[in-house]
DNA sequence: GATGAATGAGCGTTCATTCAT
DNA sequence: TATGAATGAACGCTCATTCAT
């Protein structure tokens, strides 16, 4: 029945649950439970709990840090920074229930050793992005351009659109607040 | 030796650990031996652990409630709203740890009693904001204005300066993005 | 308002209490919420829990003696034993809750110093009551007619009737039982 | 090391321990202890501590009902209350720790669910042995010629004799006063 | 005559984890 | 590939009890 594919539903399901119920409150006999199979088999395909949560942002690590490596050899304008906001919303729509996880377990994930890492990518993100001599004004408008992409996927689930119009939208204006920023600073 | 000041001095270890660990992760255990104190102390003051959380959000609720009252009589224009914006960061400031709390378990919130409180008031708030029949890159703008004020205030940590001018800093990003929302739009 | 009659309050709430949930399902903070007073108090009424319990039983222990050591003294034939399965209906009318309290709580019962007390008084009566040498049949009459009284108080609520008049049947029944027994040995 | 038996060692030092010391006084500790395991593994056998107790009622409850049915199904006469005695005691040969434990803890027994369920069965014996238009003290002995044989088998444990041999008078008794409330009646 | 504040011990329960099979 | 059985540690919580005021 179950073929090498076992691995795969528990990261599935461990997802799922992760981002509805929080990672703590989300035991391993409940994803055992949801799959049809013992705790113990979920020991055979992962290490420990925290080694699931690690596997599932395993995809995820390679596309961010493509992207950084792509920034880092351009020049430092415009230009280029609107296309990462651009790159980075892609990689936040594939891997959305992830961004989603993250985003609403982040005391979790300042514990979590994938955490750091990822917390780490951001900031390199963020100083592509940023304008350091900037006005305070400024500074915000480029920090609150890449975390309004982030909270836009998740927290705006008010406004009832396609997901993919939103995404655009929201990308829309995240370009945007940075040109604005980007006002007299070249 | 420690007189009435045990309940506050119990919340304010609690809402620090609470901060810095994640709700889940913080075991009453170690908040009464931060406290020099038993476990049962804490539950001759609190009922459960969910009702120090809900002692924390106390003193919050009313200042939200009463925005949203006086917005509700008020005209539904460009005005009222900016000045929306300029109390409810006023309010923020005020609360700032319990916010940074919130904003990073949420997952931990939406089970909480007090969670589903608090999303109603944002929810009002947003309606308030909002602008339902725009284009949605305008509507965009009007929920980002609400949220950035959210993250502003602790996300953004790697922006070094005065919290106060950090605060107005947002705030003008903020009531900006609900400007050019408005533009074409009353 | 409270004058000294609150010790006497804790013994009825109490009383109810342990009679209706059981002994250790009862907690002093119950008791005390249901008199408006703080369980402190009960310490300055009584030195411990089970006190509490002794005190109730304290105006059992002298009829009971009584009961005993009137029969003591007298002929240890039917007639006597009529009367003592008599004037122990009464004990146990003025003391119903108290014998119910007992009947349900035996494993308790036992582990507390007055169980032992009252387990004593109760073999006096047996003693009394038995006919050690009849055959087994008989005997077990015997004992069935204390115990019947016993049970009748407060097991058979099925039967509506007037409690006296259910006191007064079970009474006959008993001594009925007893009569039984005796036919053929004196 | 342990087998298979694991589960049914449990149940039998928690039957023995319930018995002995009621219910409520026996913690999870206690039992583990006595089997030389953690109290976590009595967990895994069971998913509460009155899951334990339901356990130990579950052989109980088909003859019972068995004996139920059986008697609905006969002419409501002298005849078959006769033997719904005698099958009756039988059962409760098979049972007598367990009666013993729900006689002595009747307090806590009524607030677990099992206990409304053994309650029920009860009240439906109690149908069908009762003489409803009866004087009250036919009533009366019907009632008791029940609760005799409950009693019987426990409380009396003051006569020596063999248990088999006891049973059998008790029995005897039981049925004898259920004939004499029948006197007259038919 | 009673309270406010606290304690120490213990409870039932759950967890992530292990390991022989 | 997986399970059955178990563990040790911790958790949130409640209890009877104490004592200064």
């Amino acid at each position: 029945m179950s073929r090498g594919n076992t691995r795969q539903r528990i990261q599935e399901v461990a997802l799922e649950l992760f981002a509805a119920r929080g990672y703590e409150k989300t035991s391993l006999r409940e994803i055992a439970e949801h799959l049809g199979v013992t705790k113990a088999a979920l020991y055979y395909h992962f290490k420990t709990k925290e080694d699931i949560v690690i596997s599932l942002f395993e995809d995820l690590g390679g596309p961010c840090d493509e992207l950084i490596a792509w920034a880092s050899g351009q020049p430092s304008d415009l230009e280029t920074k609107l296309e990462v906001l651009r790159r980075y919303s892609e990689v936040l729509k594939h891997a959305a229930p992830l961004f989603r996880f993250m985003q609403e377990n982040q005391a979790t994930m300042r514990e979590l050793s994938i955490g750091e890492s990822f917390k780490g990518r951001l900031m390199k993100l963020l100083d592509i992005i940023q304008l350091p001599d900037a006005e305070l004004s400024d500074q915000v408008r480029c920090s609150a351009s890449l975390f309004t992409m982030h909270a836009g996927m998740f927290t705006m689930q008010t406004i009832e659109a396609d997901p993919e119009d939103k995404r655009l939208a929201v990308l829309e204006v995240a370009q945007e607040m940075l040109t604005t920023a980007h006002k007299g600073h070249d």
